[in-house]
Parts: structure tokens; sequence; C-alpha cells
DNA sequence: GATAGAAAAATAGGATCCAATATACAATCA
DNA sequence: TGATTGTATATTGGATCCTATTTTTCTATC
């Protein structure tokens, strides 16, 4: 009788549990900018006392998804379009470098995992997936890099704007150029062209946060 | 009979306390890497229930500034050497960003009270000081750049390398060249020749970094 | 003496209770 | 009617208690 070893050790506390959820809610706009997140409510929600809650709030609030008023509760964290351009900047700067870095890294699966999601990229038509396989392909490349910390800074970056550029995807019914961008920058990275995939890399985000600045002008006025 | 008003509203919580205490007290190196953060002494040091406490080790750790491990407690986090280069490479890169988009903003007033914490820091005595000034004249020149997210990410940056630059100094007696290189990045500043001022922001921090992993390499072996 | 297992102690996670504060609402007075 | 004050309610912050898990210690056995 063959068999493996399982890790039967609960690694997720109440408090995980509730945090990721919260988290990908948040993220995904589900739960809207300025909603109050009430710790009894959660906590009903969940089947838990408010204690895992409050774990949990602190947790968004330190991640800046979501900010609490003492005594007053907290509630989900929005951004200015001032601090969305920001964000895409920083973005712009980080992951160019993160490119730059990867492209001498890459092997021909890790090429072959882009490539596929490249494609996956192109024939969804749920708007609500293309963020999630837009992160796998982008990260698919960055993680040749071996700059864990770069990525957890562009991941804190994400989560931040994901809820915006969703919304916008669904509006717009998604914006095409991304799926051709993707592939020059494949295409760079294939040729081993470090340069170039980093510079195309940086115009495709910053792209990106002047077309969702654009739209947010439109539908939110100012 | 005159009088003002004052707010009386408390801003602090205990877990606001507990957690700035903790954090300077990780910064400065005072609580060594791998030192375990238990919750019950921790409560009684200040007077306190865990409950705040567990509040303040879980904004840590989201920080990065702790590890925890379910059932089996908090302790203080440690970096190895590849992940304090890259911290570095990472500080470079932003840094030297933020320093060029902060040249065109810097005005005369900004630039005096630069020059005076680059004094203070060539006259600065104590090791445990030079940190703080340190840090104090180059955010005095990175606010001019108005990107605080940026800041944001350097801030947290410094705060888990500053442990180890601390010992460094405190060991070395200081390195004579970061007051040089203060004084060439302000001159750059007062040119307003921001490639320049952004070049050797980027220098600058490399170097430190080159010559802190040094030092570590001779300390701890490896 | 070393080792395995059981009991005990230590410690973290979570539930419930109380206190502090804020908000909503009703009563009062001009 | 409108502003203001007092009161009730809702909600968060913190304390205490209980439970789950780990770690340590003790003991029996070889």
């Amino acid at each position: 009788m063959k068999f493996e070893a399982v890790d039967v050790r609960q690694t997720a506390s109440a408090a995980d549990i509730v945090y990721e959820t919260l988290r990908k809610a948040i993220i995904s706009g589900e739960l809207a900018e300025g909603a109050a997140l009430r710790q009894d409510q959660i906590a009903r929600m969940f089947n838990t006392s408010r204690i895992p809650v409050r774990e949990a709030l602190t947790r968004l609030e330190q991640h800046g998804l979501a900010t609490s008023q003492r005594y007053r509760g907290t509630i989900v964290a929005g951004l200015s379009i001032v601090e969305i351009e920001e964000i895409f900047e920083f973005r712009a700067l980080i992951e160019a470098e993160v490119m730059r870095l990867a492209v001498p890294d890459l092997d021909e699966v890790t090429l072959e995992t882009a490539r596929r999601h490249c494609l996956e990229f192109d024939r969804e038509t749920d708007p609500g997936r293309w963020s999630d396989i837009n992160r796998r392909f982008h990260y698919t490349l960055y993680e040749a890099s071996h700059r864990p910390y770069y990525l957890q800074t562009v991941g804190a970056a994400l989560d931040r704007i994901d809820r915006y550029l969703r919304a916008q995807l669904t509006f717009t019914n998604g914006l095409m150029r991304a799926g051709r961008e993707h592939e020059a920058i494949l295409a760079a990275c294939i040729a081993g062209d470090a340069e170039r995939a980093s510079r195309l890399t940086r115009d495709h985000v910053l792209d990106a946060g002047r077309s969702l600045v654009a739209f947010l002008r439109e539908h939110r006025g100012a």
C-alpha cells in the first residue's frame, strides 16, 4: 500500500479565514468603498466571536484596504484619483525593473506558462476574471527575477487598485489593447531583450493607469 | 479669564502604545531578532490585558517586523543577507526616483532644514541617533516629491533594515562617507540638478548596502 | 542511562462580559 | 418651528474566562 504524508496541521485560523474572505471581497469591489465593516455583523456571518474579526480588520487596515477610527468603526478604504495615479506610477517603476531582472532567468517552461495565460486572457469573456489572469500572466514572468520583496510591494499595490480596474473592464467590456501589449512583452522575453521587455512593461502599466484615470474622471466627476 | 480649547479626544489606544513601543524596540535592535514576544509578559509590562497586545503583534507581523506561528507564538523577525541586499536595491530604486521628482519642488525653507539635518548628522557623536537623523535628512528632501505612497514603502523598507545599520554604525563608529555623500546630494538639490541628485542618492543607498552586507558577512559568517 | 509515553505547565486562540464612546432620537424650551 | 439638551441605543476597546495546542517535565520501562 502506497501512501503519502499529509500535513494535517490546521494552518488557517478563524482570523485567517475572515481576513482572506474580506480581502477578496474588497479587492474585487464586492464590498464598495466606504462600506461599514461592523464587527458584530461580520462575526455573525462567520459564526465566530468578534475577536478574530477584529484581527482580520487590523490586518486589512495595515494593508491599506480599510481605515478605522477609534470607537467609530472600520470602513472599506477608497482611493482618490491622485492616489490611484501615484500607485500606477509606482507599479510602472517596480514592474519595469522586475521585468528587466527577470528576462535573463526565464526558462522554456516559464515562457510556455506565460504564453498559456496570455491566450487565456484573450479568450476569457467574463470581465470578473481578467484581473486575475492578468496578474497570473505578469507574475509568472516576474517570479523569475527572484525578488520576493519587490513582488510583495507590487502585490499590495495591485490589491489597492484591482477593484477600479475591474469596474472599468466590466463597464467598457475590456480594453483589447492589453492583449496586444501582453504579446509584445512576451515576444521581448522570448527574444531575451530585457530592456525592451522592461520598457514595454512600463508603458503597459502607465497606459492602463491613464486609461483608468480617464474612465474614473468620466464616471465620478472631478 | 482667557482660555483655549484643547482637543481632549484620546487618539492613542492601548494597542497603539504597545505597537509603537514594540516597533521602536525592534527597529532599534533593542529587541534582538528571534526574541520571543510573549503576549502575557508584554501585557504585564504595559498593565493591560492580552487583547491590545495581540493587536499590536498582528500589526507588527503585517509589517514584516515579527513572524508568528499558530499556537506557538510570535518572534522578532530577522532578515537573511540576501533579503537585506534586496531591500537596499529596492530602496535605491525608489529613493532615486523620489529624489528626482522632489528636486523641482524644493524651496528655500526645505533646503535650509535639510542643511541643518546634514550638519546635525556630522556633529552627532551618539551612534544610536545617526539612523534617525539620516532618515530625517532624506525625508525632508523626499517629501517635496509629493509621493506619500512611495514614502510609505520606503519607510517600511527602512524599518526592516534599521537595526542592522545601527549595529554596523555602533560597531564601526560610523562611516564618515555618508556625511560627504549627504553634502553632495544637498549640493545637487541646491543646483536644481535632479538627475545628479537622483544618481547620487542611488549610489548613496547602494554604497550603504554594500558596506553593510560586507560588515554582516564578517560578523555572522557565511 | 536512554527512550517512550503520560501528566503537567505554558501559551495562544476564541468567547463572553464590562466599560468607554459615539450616534440617534425624543423631550424641552425659545 | 428650530435649536438644544438629555436619554437610549449601538458599537467599539479592553478584561476575564475558557479551550485548543504545544512544550516541558516526570515517570515507567528497557
